[in-house]
DNA sequence: GTGTTCACG
DNA sequence: ACGTACGTGAACACG
């Protein structure tokens, strides 16, 4: 029989520090037990034991821990996010099946040493696992230790047997006692030999093997002078260290090596268990399911499987239907449409060019409600066919963002197994090129499109009430909805780039790169990678001996506020800052750009509605979100994006849309005040605190303010204030209280908002947008500050994200009623952007900053900019 | 794949 | 006493 031990106490650290802190939906930590059991899977595959025991320590009952011990008895180092999950850890093996022992008095060590002892006894081979060095003087006899080592954040594990041991240590593991009464161990409080290291009690102990031979033979040449002296002094403090170091092997325990049973896992517990982790993952490679009681609550359903001959027959069968599933390939070149527990299939090449198009026209007119997960790749697939298809009836992706929008990512395979605890087999089934070619994987791709579309159908049902229930039926409706295909249009449509002018801004950057980059070498004394900021920070701070302002924690820090302070120092400093400059510019926009630029001259982002766990939109493929414009050099960029022939570009945003969602959430009579009056809000700020009137305040005033009004966005610490403005944190923390004094509805407002989030466990926008804030729960000081910042500025970050989305939908709407041929083109969070035929200038802008400012009723004016010009530099006012 | 930096709101 | 702004995406270095 195989035997495996593990010193559990051990394990439990490295996971906890090994795996980034993660949370359930409740705000309920589990990384370490994630790690734990990402282990025990993983020793389980690889050494097959027969028998597993983790043992633990029980050290609130070890006296020498006492004195270090917080009020509540946990040891001390150990954060509460780890102790919180100890008792997971423990379900986990009672539902595993995996015995946990602990002995009051004694330590995993010692236990570790006696079940060793006791299965070599009988003939049984143990391994034991471990990061403690300590232990491998358990080897031999048929135990052989595993012990990890992390380097880097790597953990590596070598198998110790007895001539692995040797060869490595050149003794035999029994002395590694004798080494460590020796040289000690200051992380265990052994005290060793005072004077004598690893290196001389090694050499000592390969030559005598033991602490008493040592002292046996201290008259051996061997030895020198002053270790003989210093072992001779330190001979109390040796035996005392050896007895300390000397593993117990014969704990008396209640359960010996002979009783174990096997190993019999509870599946319905560990599925219960990690489905409240939320562990996924797990449940699928440990092949967990759910037991039959869960599964009645969303049985699989049976559904009929049609093949149609012809879009007739389809479109037949789906007659006198209120609802219908479709699942498809992105390209659509086959659809399944489940109405009523039967699916109806149907492929492109067996009806002809013609005719599909035709079926799609039919299909997407709106006459069928239909009911997608992910729906936006359809649109935007019919929209390259010319078609323009109604508004899905719902999208179960879309939904299943709204009721949590912190996963990352909304696949279907995903939301399935969260809301229906199914696995789904994977759309690439049928997202493959040749899936429905005659000789593609017909078979999976058909059965897989069925299976997807009775989950879709499931998961409707289950998500379109929630949604309901959480007070979300409008923002889903009239907002989400809606927008999914505003965003189609937009990502359809494009923004015309001008390569051969992005090309030539490219060269004429290259030009001075390459100067700078000749200069800085020259500066430095050699060349170097100025990219890397390891090369640059050894190039500073070694080389040049420039103070170091700040570290990361992988070294030192070289960023821009660093640089700044840098600048006076050396000259380098500054051409470095022009080159970091320079080449962001290079590489993320030039090249970048070029390379997404379709064969229409035009650049087709995707606009993501699913990612940010505020409401907001985000862009990628590029990121038409960040193009350059607060610097000069860099908002050159934007002559770039440029109407088409004939067109204009037409630019509307918002003026102060977070600060005027803040007067309103917060109802602070004050600040609606100063936004009624029509005045420049920072200004208006700076007056009232600083108790001047308005034509009195300094720039410096107004800077102050502003920074201050930007700040209670993001949830101010006078910190972070002093850091942004340059001042002393007291001086900040007068900012800041005056401010609050001014506008104490906000101040209400910050305490209010962190009160109900710690209630309700979420906070929520003004149209019911939800944000759940696990980190409120956190003891941890930083965790639980970050929740309430984002407590504060959620609900006005994801209000103004709902207004605009309302105005998009409005705008998309009103050109569409008035046959306008102005079209939406990009959003960048308070600014939109028509394309829109030169004549029709004057009326979109009309149209756009109406749309914009009646987009949603505040106790504030809500105000947009309008302006155009041919590119997006001239469009900007 | 993770960390750092930097572009935007 | 703690260590700080909120939300994104892309490029690059490095292990």
């Amino acid at each position: 029989m195989k035997l495996m031990v593990i010193d559990g106490n051990s394990m439990l650290n490295r996971a906890f520090y090994g795996v980034r802190l993660m949370s359930n939906h409740e705000g309920l930590f589990t990384n370490a037990v994630y790690g734990f059991v990402a282990t025990l899977l993983k020793l389980q595959a690889d050494h097959a034991p027969d028998r597993i025991v983790v043992c633990f320590d029980v050290r609130e009952k070890t006296f020498r821990h006492k004195e270090y011990e917080g009020y509540k008895g946990t040891r001390k180092g150990m954060p509460d996010e780890l102790a919180q999950q100890l008792p997971l850890i423990r379900e986990v093996l009672d539902a595993m099946g995996i015995p946990r022992m602990e002995k009051p008095g004694f330590e995993a060590d010692d236990l570790l040493g006696t079940l060793s002892r006791q299965a070599n006894e009988r003939g049984d081979s143990c391994l034991l696992v471990t990061g403690d060095k300590d232990a491998l003087q358990l080897i031999g006899g048929g135990t052989s230790v595993l012990l990890a080592v992390t380097r880097r954040g790597q953990t590596t594990t070598t198998e110790y047997t007895t001539e692995v041991f040797r060869e490595q240590y050149g003794f035999d593991p029994i002395h590694m006692i004798d080494l460590k009464a020796l040289m000690g161990d200051t992380s265990d409080n052994i005290p060793g030999v005072p004077g004598i290291g690893e290196k001389t009690a090694m050499g000592l102990i390969r030559k005598f093997h033991t602490v008493q031979a040592v002292y046996d033979n201290i008259d051996d040449p061997f030895i020198k002078k002053g270790q003989r002296t210093r072992l001779l002094d330190g001979r109390d403090s040796a035996e005392q260290s050896r007895h300390l170091v000397t593993i117990v092997r014969d704990v008396p325990l209640e359960t010996n090596v002979g009783d174990l049973p096997p190993m019999q896992r509870d599946e319905a517990a560990l599925y219960q268990l990690f489905t409240r982790l939320e562990f996924k993952n797990f449940l699928s490679r440990m092949d967990l399911h759910a037991p039959e009681e869960v599964r009645q609550a969303a049985p699989e359903r049976e559904i009929r499987r049609v093949r149609e001959e012809s879009a007739q027959s389809l479109l037949a069968a789906l007659e006198g239907t209120d609802s219908v599933v479709l699942t498809a390939p992105q390209s659509l070149c086959a659809v399944c449409l489940l109405e009523n527990n039967t699916a109806h299939l149907l492929r492109a090449d067996q009806v002809g060019t013609q005719a599909w198009h035709e079926l799609l026209v039919q299909l997407f007119s709106g006459r069928y409600l239909l009911t997608v997960h992910d729906g936006k790749p359809y649109l935007t697939a019919l929209l390259e066919e010319g078609i323009e298809p109604a508004d899905f009836a719902f999208d179960t992706a879309l939904g299943a963002y709204l009721l949590n929008p912190a996963e990352n990512g909304y696949a279907l395979e995903k939301v399935a197994l969260g809301y229906l605890q199914r696995e789904l087999p994977p759309a690439s089934d049928y997202e493959a090129d040749d899936a429905f070619s005659p000789l593609g994987g017909e078979q999976a791709a058909e059965q897989t499109l069925c299976a997807h579309a009775a989950a879709v159908a499931q998961l409707a049902e289950i998500i379109a009430p929630k949604i309901d229930e959480e007070g979300m039926h409008t923002l889903y409706y009239e907002i989400e909805l809606p927008l999914e295909m505003v965003l189609a249009s937009m990502q359809h449509i494009g923004f015309q780039a001008d390569a051969d002018a992005l090309r030539a801004f490219g060269e004429k950057l290259s030009a001075r790169i390459d100067e700078l980059t000749a200069q800085i070498y020259e500066q430095a004394g050699h060349a170097f990678n100025i990219q890397s900021t390891r090369n640059l920070g050894t190039v500073l701070f070694d080389e040049l001996g420039l103070p170091v302002i700040k570290k990361t924690k992988t070294g030192y820090s070289t960023n821009i506020d660093v640089l700044e302070a840098l600048k006076g120092y050396h000259p380098l400093v500054g051409m470095v800052i022009e080159y970091r400059q320079l080449t962001k510019l290079r590489s993320t926009y030039v090249d970048g750009l070029l390379k997404v630029i379709g064969e229409d001259g035009r650049i087709h982002s995707t606009f993501q509605q699913m990612v940010t766990a505020t409401g907001r939109l985000s862009s990628v493929n590029p990121n038409l979100q960040n193009i350059p414009v607060r610097q000069e050099l860099g908002s050159e960029l934007r002559h770039m994006f440029a109407a088409k022939d004939g067109c204009v570009l037409v630019d509307a945003d918002y003026s102060q849309i977070e600060l005027r969602v803040l007067a309103h959430i917060a109802g602070d009579e004050a600040m609606i005040e100063a936004f009624r009056s029509g005045m420049d809000i920072h200004a208006a700020t700076a007056a009232q605190v600083f108790h001047v009137p308005p034509e009195e305040v300094t720039p410096a005033m107004r800077r102050s303010s502003k920074a201050v009004n930007f700040g209670i966005v993001y949830g101010i610490s006078a910190f972070s204030l002093a850091g942004d403005i340059g001042v002393s944190v007291k001086q900040a923390g007068e900012y800041i209280d005056n401010y609050l004094r001014v506008y104490h509805g906000v101040r209400d407002y910050m305490e209010s908002i962190k009160k109900q989030a710690k209630e309700d466990g979420y906070v929520s926008s003004m149209f019911g947008r939800r944000r759940y804030l696990p980190e409120l729960k956190s003891k941890n000081f930083n965790i639980r500050s970050f929740g309430e910042r984002v407590a504060l500025n959620t609900p006005i970050q994801g209000t103004a994200a709902d207004i605009i989305k309302i105005a998009m939908v409005r705008v998309y709407r009103r050109l569409k009623e008035e046959k306008l041929r102005s079209r939406l083109i990009l959003q960048v969070h308070d600014e939109l952007i028509l394309e829109t035929p030169r004549e029709e200038a004057e009326r979109a802008a009309q149209l756009l900053r109406e749309e914009m400012e009646a987009a949603c009723r505040l106790s504030v004016p809500l105000r947009a900019d309008a302006a155009w010009g041919t590119d997006w530099y001239a469009a900007k006012g």
